[in-house]
DNA sequence: TTGTATGCGTTATCAT
DNA sequence: ATGATAACGCATACAA
């Protein structure tokens, strides 16, 4: 690999003129091209840990998620890379282990500029505030830790009500729900959702209709099953996440019932599995490489000085119609 | 952020001692006690850029991948990423866009240590080879690009074997095929695990049951239904992944026929459909997250210098027994 | 416009 | 065992 002052020699000027030219600063037409030849006969690339120790900055994020496993985190990604990469950053994926909050001073150490942080539940409220503490730009998405950092989530509530909503004009009046752990504001926030959507139509809130899950497929096939023991039985039913609805469709076809005439079924999320299932699921849609993409962004802003708010987007769901309420097509 | 300097000053020592501590050279007792004392009053963290520039190396390693989208990344980063934190790696993933092979010069210039590529067919043979001319660690993962340079994939011929063998004894003797695009090696290395699965049990080939899908779900469906023309129709089906499979499941769902009992369907991958698909999916299960952490551990070995061999390393598949193929419980 | 000199935070070489 | 000092490769303030 050459150096600048290779560089330099060959095309018989000083390295801070290279330098120069490497960063678009005024420079004589004849020299500039001088440089620029010798750059490419040398093959040169600037090192950018030696341009990231002079400027003080890596040119590189850190996420930080839990898993990698489920169909959330890879969007994610993608949402993050495809921002990071247009603005020549790159990205570091690290996944949070145990009670890791080492991770972050890993990080630190390395000299990543700034942070996004898709698992407040497990690293933890306080040791993202250490973070702020320290000066270090962080976003978290999908998780609420306070007013003191900038985060980007999904409209929960929102989302909820449309799914509610649409399946109460499909003719639905007793809709059973299978939520996520009600100790999760996100929880709470669709279960408002759920009922605000009852009230504006006239309907009655039933709490026996309300099953607490803990997002697997597991218990959404039980809590179906409790559901199904009601008089009268629901007629549809709404899972806080796909995989406890598509583990509400398997329970429902053990019992040989059918979906969506029996029981029609929402989801939330609108993960890869949603289309796979059959019938395909209808679900609330999160736009989970947009959250990536405006966290990036938001870090971004953040790090370049131009925007030092702190700031807590939410952005909006979309119902997406499959066959699995009984509206959709079968495609 | 405390320095080297500061820390020496603070403990009253050179900062060439304090380096001495940190990297666990010989230092009398109470030096090292004086300079560990400072370190932590001073919250200090050594800087990474400024090590590796002066070490010549980043201490990260970089991934490139087609597209985080699907399930078979996910995992592959969870394996690679477990392996890189026990060494006091970091991982840097980035999406191959287009024909942009510029990533790896990107990287380059970043000054990853390494890169695994689970990309070939897009990022180009040729673009490969060009960073083993310039000594560049590579491995590849899941893709065959010669001789040259390291690879880890799966035992296709084997996994292809398992399937086949295990719906002949089953009782099935017309087993349709839904296969990758033929001009890719793994689906030829699959072909033949098929036909000498056949050849033992004593069957005969027919080509009419073999049909060339393009791994989409569309695919699949498309292509069980060109197999339900056939007279006498298969009783049974293996796709060469997943996505083929469920779409060949909803073609059969579509027409009114039943999996397991009118076609048996066995696919490839074990990814995370196969699970949340009903009935649960029989299926080629491919080590995917062990690939990643082979792949990681073979470019670490690579970079420490006590192996420099070019292997190719072929893992083992496994047949998980699901639902679909008529044999396993609905779990 | 261009060159010189200094700093960024480490590690490593050579003395002592 | 410890302390100066020179790299490592780049950016930049200051001179010219």
């Amino acid at each position: 690999m050459a150096t600048i002052n290779e560089v330099a020699k060959v095309a018989g000027v000083s390295k801070a003129t290279v330098s120069r030219v490497l960063n678009n600063r005024p420079v004589s037409t004849e020299t500039h091209a001088k440089v620029m030849k010798a750059i490419r006969e040398l093959n040169y690339q600037p090192n950018a840990q030696a341009r990231g120790l002079s400027l003080r900055q890596a040119k590189i994020i850190g996420l930080i998620a839990p898993d990698l496993l489920g169909d959330f985190y890879g969007p994610v990604i993608m949402g993050i890379e495809e921002v990071l990469q247009k603005n020549d950053y790159n990205l570091i994926v690290s996944r949070a282990r145990s009670k890791e909050f080492r991770l972050a001073k890993m990080l630190k150490e390395k000299k990543v500029d700034g942070l996004i942080i898709a698992t407040p539940r497990r690293i933890g409220e306080k040791g993202i505030l250490a973070l702020k503490r320290d000066n270090f730009p962080v976003v978290v998405i999908d998780g609420n830790v306070g007013e003191q950092v900038c985060s980007v989530e999904v409209d929960s509530y929102q989302g909820a009500f449309q799914a509610t909503e649409h399946l109460i004009k499909l003719g639905h009046s007793r809709i059973g729900v299978i939520s996520s752990p009600y100790a999760f504001k996100e929880s709470r926030d669709r279960l408002r959702g759920y009922q605000e959507a009852l009230k504006q139509y006239g309907l009655l809130y039933d709490h026996q209709l309300v099953r607490e899950g803990d997002y697997t497929m597991a218990s959404g096939e039980q809590e179906i099953n409790q559901l199904l023991q009601l008089e009268p039985r629901p007629t549809a039913v709404f899972a806080f996440n796909d995989s406890m609805a598509i583990g509400a469709i398997h329970g429902l076809f053990k019992k040989g019932l059918s979906v969506p005439k029996d029981m029609a079924v929402v989801g939330f999320d609108d993960s890869y599995v949603a289309k796979t299932i059959y019938p395909p699921l209808t679900t609330v849609q999160q736009p989970i490489q947009e959250m990536g993409a405006v966290a990036a962004r938001k870090l971004l802003a953040l790090l370049s000085g131009e925007e030092t708010a702190i700031t807590h987007i939410t952005l909006q769901t979309s119902l997406v119609v499959r066959a699995s309420c009984g509206a959709g097509l079968y495609k």
